[in-house]
DNA sequence: TGTTAGCACTCGAATGTATCGAGTGCTAAC
DNA sequence: GTTAGCACTCGATACATTCGAGTGCTAACA
């Protein structure tokens, strides 16, 4: 059996009422919607092949039919297509606001925020934004200054302006031509390098050059490694947690609390959305969907997770995601995601 | 009518239990029990009087009684203040695990994440813990350094050590002796001073000796005074919001979703720490119990909330909060509270 | 005077029963 | 291939009944 053009627009009309009611859809309802002019006991006959293929699912016999994983993704999947061919006509507008709102903070991390709390209001779901990862973090700039008596400022500016720093504790200050003379070894060897470049060899060059004050640099040295490893832990803002218990199918003690959970485990989190593929080349935004089982959430499959990639600077990327019932609405989603990232977009331009 | 021993006995009791079971008590529930040797009969008496009083109130005729919110006050009154005599014997062992766990923790943000963290999983309630606000803000250091041909970074240490940058874009590099120039100048004068001393006059003076560089110095001024005010937003960690989830009487989507809120918007959440009295005198840890409506929360009366002061340093002070249902554990908690705000200083304590 | 046994009464929770209706599958006619 | 018709299913709703924990009150008792 095949899906003929028919069975498809049923299906769709199936999912798009179930995704407005939330209610399984019974035959009549179907045949009731000006699209298709048919009786009920037809949209019967339809169903039920539908439901072999494997497209809906029939809660208990005398219910009507609500879509499965498999209905979701063909409907998700359409939709894609079509957004695809419609490219041209932006909408504006409606967002225009937001503009406003998000391009006035400056600080990377509020503005992030202010991303994940926004997208949260407009679409109803639970959101996340992890901060974008740099991948190489190679070291632009060291600065090693005393802060006092017994504490230096070590400084460190990674690509992506990134900054990092951390106090070190020495036991007496060190002399002016000192410093400079440190701050010149570390600048010297360590800028362009990345966390992997640095090696022990070149710390025992470093040692050498340092002459008899090379216990003191190896430990200045390990306080800066300890910097620019730090930030390693890469952030990820959520929001909008409270809108999972909007979703009847997702309240229940259980369930939410494991997406609670799920949410504040920033670690976990950023690692789902790494693992979320990585692949702009099929649409402009990164945007990918994934509905229950294809979720990388093992503790529930009741829902979806959408996931759109900006960018900061060539290469330079972050997620977006939001995370809902299955039952979402896919579209405004979508389109809700692509607009928030073309701002980001903009703003980071107009920024460099 | 006076609360004499008795009724106080019966109340305590009352409350005990309900505690446990979260159901209304009925009279021959506490006539059982091993404590007073009173008939159902008496015990009811005894409970129409606590009712009038106020201590109690009955859901429906034909019901238990539950505590009221002035029940709870009276119970955890008489709590603390048996607390407050046994203060010697101070438990270890049972936490001495955490003490392992948080010790390793090097960065204040981590482990003040990682404190809500443990304190959520061994009370099973929605923890947040406030970074040390650190009042005077007095400027301890600035340096200005050039990263780039168009960007200089701007440093600057604040007392208690907590660190503050700011990228400034420039139009063509500065040179080393007027880079030197601006640091000698901002360091001179700003430093020892708080946000609330810089004012216009100040700056002037600065313009003055900056000469016909005065200009920029103002734009580097902009930018400095940018990142002297950037860290005023005060970090708030939370955790164990999923823990709302496990008590029936707050498991409702309003109640519960205004909590998740409350705990997500951090900034409304400090005040709401902030707010709590900070009166480290009547108790040792300053701990302060909020039920029901004394709680400044205005979206629910439900819940209850348990506040603890750590402290950093002299006079550097932080909270660490506990929001659960009014049927909390509050010996537990309170115990908890007092062990971690403990080890805490002792980690604190060795750290400087 | 305080305590207790006894009893009628209340009322929510639990259980059982009947009804309703949305929805189905199937058959036969168009 | 489509549709009308019909018997059937089964969750949801409503309602009645029962059950029992708990109460308040009264009268007897120490």
């Amino acid at each position: 059996m095949e899906l003929d053009e028919r069975k498809c627009k049923i299906l769709q009309a199936i999912i798009k009422t179930y995704l407005e009611t939330g209610e399984p859809v019974g035959s009549r309802t179907i045949s009731k919607l000006p699209d298709l002019n048919l009786s009920s006991a037809t949209i019967r006959n339809e169903m039920a092949d539908l439901e072999e293929l494997g497209y809906i699912i029939q809660p208990h016999t005398s219910a009507g039919r609500i879509p499965s994983d498999a209905g979701y993704r063909l409907y998700v999947d359409q939709m894609m297509a079509e957004k695809a061919l419609e490219r041209n006509d932006e909408e504006e507008g409606k967002e225009k606001e937001h503009d406003a709102l998000l391009a006035k903070v400056d600080r990377l991390e509020t503005l992030l925020q202010q991303v994940a709390k926004v997208l949260a209001y407009n679409t109803n779901y639970a959101t996340m934004v992890t901060a974008p990862n740099y991948k190489n973090t190679n070291v632009k700039f060291i600065q090693l200054s005393q802060v006092d008596e017994t504490q230096l400022l070590a400084v460190i500016v990674v690509e992506g302006n990134v900054i990092k720093n951390k106090m070190i504790k020495v036991t007496e200050p060190l002399a002016n031509d000192e410093l400079l003379k440190f701050n010149v070894l570390l600048n010297s060897f360590l800028t362009g390098l990345s966390l992997q470049d640095i090696n022990l060899e070149l710390i025992q060059t470093m040692k050498q050059q340092a002459g008899e004050r090379a216990a003191l640099l190896e430990y200045i040295f390990e306080g800066v490694m300890d910097a620019v490893r730090s930030a390693e832990e890469l952030e990820v803002y959520t929001s909008g947690a409270n809108n999972i218990l909007k979703y009847p199918e997702l309240y229940d003690a259980t369930k939410a609390g494991a997406l609670l959970e799920v949410l504040e485990e920033k670690k976990a989190l950023n690692n789902l959305m790494e693992s979320t593929e990585n692949d702009t080349t099929d649409n402009q935004y990164g945007i990918q969907v994934y509905i229950g089982d294809e979720t990388p959430l093992k503790t529930t499959n009741d829902c979806s997770i959408v996931t759109a990639t900006y960018e900061l600077e060539e290469g330079v990327r972050g997620k977006i995601g939001i995370i809902g019932p299955k039952r979402m609405d896919y579209d405004k989603v979508v389109t809700t995601l692509k607009n928030l990232t073309n701002e980001l977009d903009t703003i980071f331009k107009n920024k460099t």
